[in-house]
DNA sequence: CCACTTTTTTAGACATATCTAAATTTTATT
DNA sequence: AATAAAATTTAGATATGTCTAAAAAAGTGG
């Protein structure tokens, strides 16, 4: 069996593990889940026990395949969830994420094939993040971050990389939402930030903002 | 916080006390749940402790005003899920049990808004049970358990109180579900059970089974 | 009303998951 | 290479929820 706050674990792994080719350090799991680098040890050593990680002391962490198939189990559960939550309970994209980070625990394999089918096998989820396959597969959404992108740069926003409620909240007040069509217009080298061009009226964004938004290039 | 434990208790506590009038038994809560009684033991001081329950040791409990209306909001909140789960996910309802004594669980008194909405705020849940309102009432069916029928008595299935994989089968294969008309035909008195009509055939079923069908009078 | 049975509670353990503080290992710096 | 700094692990505590076995209270029948 494996429990809740393992779960918690090896989705916080994945998570990381996608964000740098390195092996993730109890640190980053500490800072990722919000607990302390000695409840993550005490951790770690029952997640290889479960052989759902890759781990030697002091050289930090890997998922081995048993623990990438349950982690991405997990992420197309809370996607498909918050899918859910948006298109037929009209929840706001900005307050689903509490309640998906529920329902992702629940257990029953039938009731995520059931609901994926009752979705119609959506691809995305509300933030355009792609919804991971049954075998374990995330689908690459072929975006670049925004503070990536060039002057003069056109995209579409894709998805969002942070799912929080107040990030969510400001973007809905700039009119930013998964299909805005944003222009670079100038990249300020002091601070990274950046004036940007959405739908024709012009604003200012920090690079804070700029590296959570996934950018389509269209010419 | 209410923990997820405290919720099965206060849970099987309200399910007891619907049963009977008098005091709930610690045992009794024990066999509901499924541990043994030293653990209730334990478990009733921690509810007691939360101003949830009414309770003298070796007197008995009752659930205070708090504690009822915590409790029927999670028997709203396993029905309203099971509902979803059959009318639009298509399950059987012999295997919505498990899931939404999971789902029972989720904290999110929108969530629930919002699905009894989705739902078009239904009254019974599959099993004819009636849905307990967001003010903590749970309506009367105004039905009988088939073996306090009199001989020659007809009516139709409302609902059962009994939700077990293996009954719920037992009675889909007797071509008993919500709605279906029996009529009594002979109550044997040796072990008070049966001889019905459904639906123009004749079966035999126990008390046992007879017990746990409610059923709606009819001329 | 007294012994016997049943029910309930307490005592003492154990497992999970967390924490702080201390110890250890790794890494970076001079 | 020695030492300082940072990261990680271990040790020891705490809280929850469970268990078995033993003690205590309540109920029951002669």
């Amino acid at each position: 069996m494996i429990t809740l706050s393992e779960e918690n674990y090896i989705k916080a792994i994945l998570t990381l593990s996608l964000k740098s080719l390195e092996k993730v350090s109890t640190n980053s799991i500490a800072s990722e889940i919000g607990t302390t680098a000695a409840s993550v040890s005490d951790m770690l050593k029952k997640l290889l026990e479960k052989k759902l990680i890759n781990y030697e002391k002091y050289k930090g962490v890997s998922l081995t395949n048993k623990g990438r198939v349950l982690a991405t189990t997990i992420i197309r559960k809370h996607r498909l969830w918050e899918t859910f939550l948006v298109d037929c309970l009209n929840f706001d994209w900005s307050e689903v994420h509490i309640v998906a980070e529920q329902l992702e625990h629940i257990q029953s394999e039938k009731l995520i094939d059931k609901l994926d089918k009752f979705l119609e096998h959506p691809e995305f989820d509300p933030h355009g993040e792609p919804i991971p396959t049954k075998e374990g597969i995330i689908p690459n959404s072929n975006t670049v971050p925004l503070n990536k992108l060039n002057t003069f740069t056109k995209g579409l926003v894709m998805g969002v990389t942070l799912d929080e409620k107040k990030f969510l909240h400001y973007l809905t007040k700039l009119n930013i939402s998964i299909g805005t069509k944003i222009t670079i217009e100038e990249k300020i080298d002091f601070d990274n930030s950046l004036n940007i061009k959405i739908n024709d009226s012009f604003h200012h964004v920090s690079s804070n903002v700029a590296k959570h938004l996934l950018i389509k290039i269209i010419k």
